[in-house]
DNA sequence: TCTGGGGTCCTAGGACCC
DNA sequence: TCTGGGGTCCTAGGACCC
């Protein structure tokens, strides 16, 4: 009758590197061995990342406001936070976890998961905690003394568990069969998912433990908490955990905020703001080469209520002009909305909707030069004004663009010979460019934004078009 | 001078289509 | 004419994680 509880075998392995930001300035900068370290935001409005295990002692923990950090210790060492060599020594510790098996799932920069139940490894509890052993001792070797706790478990879930149980520089193997033993007298909140609001729920329906949990039926459980969240949780308080460890997860969105020392009240302020922090969104999409359809900016208010505006454009986007663009407007949209004056904390913007766009047929056919042969035909035709993309199979559909928007005018940006902007009349305008290069350029016709004229199609998967 | 910055996932409601 | 359900997409907010 019990479900079995995961895999036969203690082959997912969860490695966590121990204290790891401090530990990185520890191992780095000598004099600060053996002191409390805090590593995070510095300023007025800052939080623990990561505190020393000799900052631990007085009670400073990860995200506690870093005032409050100072004052449990003052004589530590605060500091901002060095990503750039975070990254290098996290890379060197995922390395070594790929040598071990192909299948590495990493969390963040300071935690992975690894499947171990690949090839012709042997599944004995016993040789695979030695598997983990030794690579303990590796990734100690190989980065300089950063030291890792790791769990070894039939599951994520209890792999995680077992991972914190002995930290510091710690290994604990949970033999399989005896998950449910280990779990049950622990307080739910081991549970992942299961955070302060999840956690007063269980509590006011008289649970404080997983195996209190176990006592709540499916029916009473999606009752509490939801219908996701309610399965979930039943089967985790069984230690029943499914999930496969999954190498290459790629991104869904990218974003930047920031909080500042001192409100914003200034819109124009703020829109310059927004405007920088869409740069920065399109230089890290540009790294990793993918866009996305959905803007979305955040405004955090000074009484910490925060708010998000969002707009789905026709095609996807991928550099500033656009995103600021959008951004800019979707603040002053909220502005009308919400009244601003009282202090703005944090702003952000980001994008979601990400993939490996490409051009759809729909557009491909449309006759476009080639970006290096502008001809002179061409150039005659781009001097008759109001003239028409001529190339379109279909007859282009009449302009109904908002009057206030002049060909010609307000375009910053196209995405491969196309782009958009965001008509103030609340309308997304489809824009065609008679330059012959891609990039900036006159408008000769403006398009209202048409669904028939979607120029953008998420690569399915077995076209294998690239960009 | 409480409360970072980067994300993921879920829910609920409305629009719209069949 | 009345009543409707399912599916998808979009938006806003919230919980949660590291």
């Amino acid at each position: 009758m019990p479900v079995p509880p995961g895999r036969p075998h203690a082959s997912v392995l969860h490695l966590d590197l121990d204290a790891f930001f401090a530990a990185v300035e520890q191992r780095d900068k000598p004099s600060l061995r053996g002191r409390p370290v805090v590593v995070g935001g510095v300023g007025n409005r800052g939080v623990v990342a990561t505190a020393s295990y000799e900052a631990r002692v007085f009670g400073v923990r990860s995200a506690m406001s870093t005032r409050e950090a100072r004052a449990r210790c003052p004589h530590a060492a605060y500091l901002r936070g060095r990503f750039d060599a975070y990254r290098e020594a996290s890379g060197i510790v995922m390395g070594i976890l790929r040598e071990v098996s192909p299948l590495v799932e990493p969390l963040s920069l300071d935690e992975a998961f690894v499947d171990l139940a690949v090839g012709e490894r042997d599944l004995a509890t016993d040789a695979l905690a030695e598997v983990a052993e030794a690579l303990r001792v590796r990734v100690a070797d190989a980065t300089g003394g950063l030291t890792a706790s790791v769990g070894l478990a039939s599951s994520k879930f209890v792999a995680k568990v077992a991972s914190d149980l002995d930290k510091p520089d710690g290994l604990v193997v949970v033999p399989p069969g005896t998950e449910r033993e280990l779990l049950r007298p622990m307080a739910v909140t081991v549970i992942p998912g299961v955070g302060p609001a999840t956690a007063e729920r269980l509590r006011r329906a008289g649970v404080r433990t997983v195996a209190d949990l176990e006592g709540l039926s499916v029916d009473e459980l999606v009752r509490q908490v939801g219908r996701a969240h309610g399965r979930t949780l039943f089967d985790l308080a069984r230690a029943v955990d499914p999930r496969p460890v999954v190498a290459e997860r790629e991104a869904k969105s990218v974003s930047v905020e920031s909080t500042y020392e001192t409100d914003h009240t200034d819109l124009d302020v703020m829109s310059d703001i927004l405007t920088r922090q869409a740069s920065g969104v399109a230089r890290r999409l540009a790294d990793v080469g993918l866009s996305g359809r959905t803007v979305t900016i955040k405004v955090r208010l000074a009484d910490f209520t925060t708010l998000n505006r969002s707009a789905t454009l026709p095609a996807p986007v991928d550099t500033p002009g656009p995103i600021a663009r959008v951004a800019r407007t979707l603040l002053l949209d909220l502005a009308r909305e919400v009244d601003l004056r009282g202090g703005v904390r944090l702003l952000g913007v980001g994008v979601a909707g990400l993939a490996d766009w490409v051009q759809d047929d729909l557009f491909s056919t449309v006759d476009e030069p080639a970006p290096d042969e502008p001809t002179t035909a061409e150039a005659e035709t781009a001097e008759t004004p109001g003239d028409v993309d001529t190339g379109t199979p279909s007859p282009v559909p009449e302009p109904t663009a908002p009057p206030e928007w002049v060909p010609g005018a307000d375009v910053e940006h196209d995405v491969h010979g196309r782009g958009w902007v965001w008509g103030a009349g609340r309308g997304l305008v489809t824009v065609r460019f008679e330059t012959a290069t891609s990039g900036p350029g006159p408008v000769r016709s403006l398009a209202a934004d048409d669904p028939a004229l979607r120029p953008w199609r998420r690569p399915s998967s077995t076209t294998g078009v690239d960009g």
